[in-house]
DNA sequence: GTGATGATTAAACAATTGCTTAAGTAAGCA
DNA sequence: TGCTTACTTAAGCAATTGTTTAATCATCAC
């Protein structure tokens, strides 16, 4: 990664910049650290869907498929990663295989994502 | 697409499913439609940093590089999306661009990540 | 005007992501 | 055992995404 022409101050631009105490922002850096996994979840909008889904009752993978109307390896897929991300938990029963949240906390991400929308933006 | 194989009732196994009323968990996809737009945003760790290093004061472009240690026309392209999505606003002063957040409602949304992660999981 | 600096844009590339088809597994029933 | 159903996994492909390099724009100093 190529450095940027630094100042004498430790200032980044040549020119007078705002920016006295970035070392400060550097350290808030870290809290948002790995922050962006769990939105990268809901980035798909078809996760989202099971999630919001999966948020009012446990569902069976061929429901689910077909309330988004895709095809049965497509949502398995997606199940497969909320699974790994310890977002959603399942059961068998038979031949049926029933998918719940294992996460109530990110359906909390999902309303305040409706909220913003519903500040018209 | 293909379309699963659909029973009598209209339920999509041919075995017993709890889903009785899928009808009314269509409806309920439509509150989360293009909610995903925004995760999207926040999907990318560079995107949730700039975001939240505005959050704390306006930044010069070169700053904003030079703090995530990245080059500057790949700021530029994160900037100039979150522009485009009316999330962050600038202002010029002479050559220098100054960069601020537009929306300060999507620091709740990192706020609620941050407590998601703090939950432990 | 010329030259320098901060920032943006464009084109090209690599990496990732999501879907499809096809094969494979697990459970139930004849 | 063999057949069917519900689901999973694997491989291949298309589309998207993020970065880089190079060129361009905008402002200021001379």
């Amino acid at each position: 990664m190529e450095r940027n022409h630094t100042g004498p101050n430790g200032d980044i631009c040549d020119s007078f910049c705002p920016s006295h105490d970035t070392a400060g922002l550097k350290d808030k850096l870290l809290e948002v650290a790995g922050l962006s996994e769990i939105f990268k979840v809901l980035g798909d909008e078809t996760r989202t869907k099971i999630l919001y889904l999966l948020a009012h009752r446990e569902l069976c993978v061929c429901d689910i498929a077909d309330l988004l109307d895709m095809s049965l390896p497509a949502v398995s897929h997606h199940l497969r990663l909320l699974k790994a991300m310890r977002l959603v938990k399942y059961r068998r029963e038979g031949k049926v295989v029933y998918y719940s949240l294992d996460d109530h906390h990110i359906v909390n991400l999902i309303r305040e994502a409706q909220e913003h929308f519903a500040e018209g933006r």
